[in-house]
DNA sequence: GGACTAATGCAACATATGTAGATTTAAGAG
DNA sequence: CTCTTAAATCTACATATGTTGCATTAGTCC
């Protein structure tokens, strides 16, 4: 069966740190500096929110031969509801449609 | 006042390594792996030993995204000279044109 | 409340390439 | 041989993105 947690703190704080600018692409990278996470906590949370609809990602090509591509990633309408509903003290799932 | 050293004990080990299969592409990770030299020694010889033209350099594009962009290095026809004395247990440099 | 177990988190590792700064080595001069 | 010092090396750090495998947390059922 399917079970489904509450947002839990390490989301949260991502959750805040992405919708502070909603629309910028963010780098992973950037976000674990930012947000004190972890790599081997961030990247496959972004890619669990990314699968959930809460993230979308994109690759951008490096700026300099040598360095890696870089994935970036940045709130979707879903995402930045579940940040909103969070930031106002609400712990539930805001409904679909909200904030579409 | 110029002054050139004879080829160190990390050049001998690289350009052992590097001459074993002549016309490879080699990459910077692969060779600190088998030779043992650490990226700080390693990166900075490679620099050197192109500025010497002793290898020539190339950017391959990364098979998969989110990996570097990996830089390529082969002997060149110089670089392979000094490796056959180095082999040969002669210490000093080829005089120019040999191998050519 | 307690057992079961899915979901999550985290330390360590792996891939790659490089730079900064302190130390070590060795060439050339005397 | 010793002094001076340029060249080379090495430790640590920085950039980036991930995976692995074990430990922890928490949802569900009884």
């Amino acid at each position: 069966m399917v079970r489904k947690r509450q947002p839990s703190t390490q989301m949260r704080v991502l959750l805040e740190a992405m919708s502070a600018q909603r629309q910028q692409w963010r780098h992973g990278y950037d976000l674990m500096k930012e947000t004190g996470l972890l790599s081997g906590t961030l990247y496959p949370l972004l890619m669990r929110m990314t699968d959930q609809g809460l993230v979308e990602a994109e690759w951008h090509e490096p700026a300099q031969p040598g360095r890696p591509a870089r994935h970036a990633y940045r709130l979707t309408a879903a995402g930045f509801a579940l940040a909103l509903g969070l930031a106002q003290g609400r712990g539930d799932l805001p409904s679909d449609g909200a904030f579409a």
